[in-house]
DNA sequence: TATTGTTATACTCTATAACTATA
DNA sequence: TATAGTTATAGAGTATAACAATA
């Protein structure tokens, strides 16, 4: 080929950001985004957002939480979980069992076809991992890590 | 009174997060929910939201910038910028000049309200600041920022 | 009475595509 | 042809309120 297919566009022109400068929220949410839409292209192929991400890495870990437990880990309102957990229960990869004891509640499970996904996610999912220390750099991303964990 | 009116209710159980513990993302996104939210509740008195802050303070730095200037600057895509600034327009608070050279480009410009409006905002975005400084602790704030700022 | 899961509604945000007017 | 602004649509996130079943 003898040049770039893609239209030539001028370079984006950004302005000054003014009293955002002195914002801490600024910066976290565009830090948000970015690793977000990173995360994003990396799980693409299996089709696991950050979200569904979550909620399969809780349940593998506390196998029979209940969907009120979930949510309070996650941070995560309720109403919002039910519809989160019907596609994945559709998609086969989790399941709701009867709770023992209390009526009201369900026993959250990963199925063996989540059990699957769940470990192809967590390798995409370190991958992206490994791709942000890289991209951010050691130091820096040891900071961050340090900073946030609370 | 003798006792509080709100209903009690039992502690928020959290369960083990597991694998999400050696994700940057999830840290900065539970950091970022967190302090919109305060921010939010900061700035309820006038109706400005994060996005709408952030818009007004690069319109206030920057008179005159086009509205895809204003997009590349924040990383709001152009279609969802224009349902933002009709809102900011219809409350007076901006306006769209045409501008001088270029035919398809409007000058964006705070009217005075919006300067004012601006001013107020400001003033508790700082209280926000503020806030966040003292509940983060001085060391850990620095180091957020220092490590989040590109 | 309170809690768990559910349904429903409304508003915001994000991602596209397509249209217009201007360049 | 490409760009700036606009409109429209669909999907996801967020915030509520209300309901049934159970405690």
């Amino acid at each position: 080929m003898t040049k770039s297919a893609t239209p030539r566009r001028s370079p984006p022109m950004v302005s000054d950001i003014g009293p955002l400068k002195g914002h801490l929220g600024y910066f976290v949410r565009r830090l948000q985004i970015w690793v977000f839409q990173d995360f994003i292209r990396t799980l693409a192929a299996i089709e696991i957002s950050p979200a569904q991400f979550s909620v399969l890495a809780v349940i593998h870990a506390n196998e029979g939480l209940s969907q009120i437990e979930l949510g309070n880990t996650l941070g995560i309102e309720r109403a919002r979980l039910v519809r989160l957990l019907n596609r994945l229960e559709r998609r086969g990869l989790l399941e709701r069992l009867p709770s023992n004891g209390d009526g009201r509640r369900h026993a959250l499970r990963l199925t063996a076809g989540g059990q699957a996904t769940f470990k192809q996610a967590r390798n995409l999912a370190d991958r992206h991992e490994s791709g942000l220390l890289a991209k951010l750099g050691e130091a820096r991303y040891r900071a961050l890590m340090d900073a946030l964990r609370p």
